[in-house]
DNA sequence: CAGAAATCATACTGTTTTGGTAGGGATTTC
DNA sequence: GAAATCCCTACCAAAACAGTATGATTTCTG
């Protein structure tokens, strides 16, 4: 169960293309100027994006990216798996489980099992739309930050 | 936010020696051989856990470790953050939210900050004589895997 | 049509973390 | 005093992370 610099990466990639959702593709160029990302770092990111279905890309001049699926229909765990893979406990996982030969007699693994279904819970009931709401409410109330640059 | 071995063979040994309270000082050595666990690695977590005051060393012949508090008074999130230091969101976390600069500002930062109470509810509320008990239960039934070899 | 803008794909790289191993000390029991 | 045990430091190989580099392909625009 990692969280690493693709999720926040990835997750604010998707907030910042659900705010302009309206405006026709958002180029890969444009969201890392605004969102201080590293440009070929966050083209990556699309790619999984995109093979998830999240996105769909416009290739050309003038392309760029936009939502597949409706902003309410997509949470944070999607986003999350899509970069990261699928969120498993990490601690007591498949090869070490196998490894360890503990299997069911473990009671360890059930706090690990409960930790990670906790993360999935929190993240899988966070949707897209609400996040690009609250961000641009933020934005609208603290001009300067969003603008900026 | 990372569980790594470090907290699975932590756990484990925490949980060894919750089992094997009454009996004196048990050695690091015998936990290793008991849990499959590298026992050099596993001498390493000790100090972890000492420093924390989780344990206390008896050295000599005849030493090992004991628990310094009562079980029921050690959640595993003690063990985890005696371990890998303290649970923090991995992303967003203090240097990269001071480098993206976003601050408050940010919609999603509150999204880790969430998963990451999550997990340590979890781990927080679970203590270690709640595990220990439940491996005595899950030993005591399915016989053969844990006195095994 | 030429070129610019953009995605797509692959490979490489430097740093850090992880999961150990190694070799001795220091301390206590038998 | 020998064996068992904790204590400490250093070292190491492999993997993961975060990015960079390079170039091909597609599409709009002038």
């Amino acid at each position: 169960m990692r969280l690493t610099a693709k999720s926040e990466y990835g997750l604010l990639a998707m907030i910042d293309l659900a705010c302009r959702a309206e405006a026709g593709p958002v180029s890969a160029r444009e969201i890392s100027d605004r969102q201080g990302i590293p440009a070929k770092y966050l083209e990556q990111l699309f790619v999984g994006l995109r093979k998830a279905g999240l996105v769909s890309a416009v290739r050309g001049a003038r392309g760029g990216f936009v939502l597949e699926r409706d902003p309410g229909d997509v949470n944070v765990l999607d986003i999350v798996e899509a970069l990261e893979g699928s969120l498993r406990p990490t601690v007591c996982d498949g090869e070490r489980a196998a490894l360890c030969g503990r299997g069911d007699s473990c009671a360890a693994s059930g706090v690990w099992d409960r930790a990670t279904q906790a993360v999935r819970e929190v993240l899988g009931s966070t949707t897209l739309a609400s996040l690009a709401q609250a961000q641009e409410v933020l934005d609208a109330t603290g001009d300067s930050a969003a603008g900026g640059k």
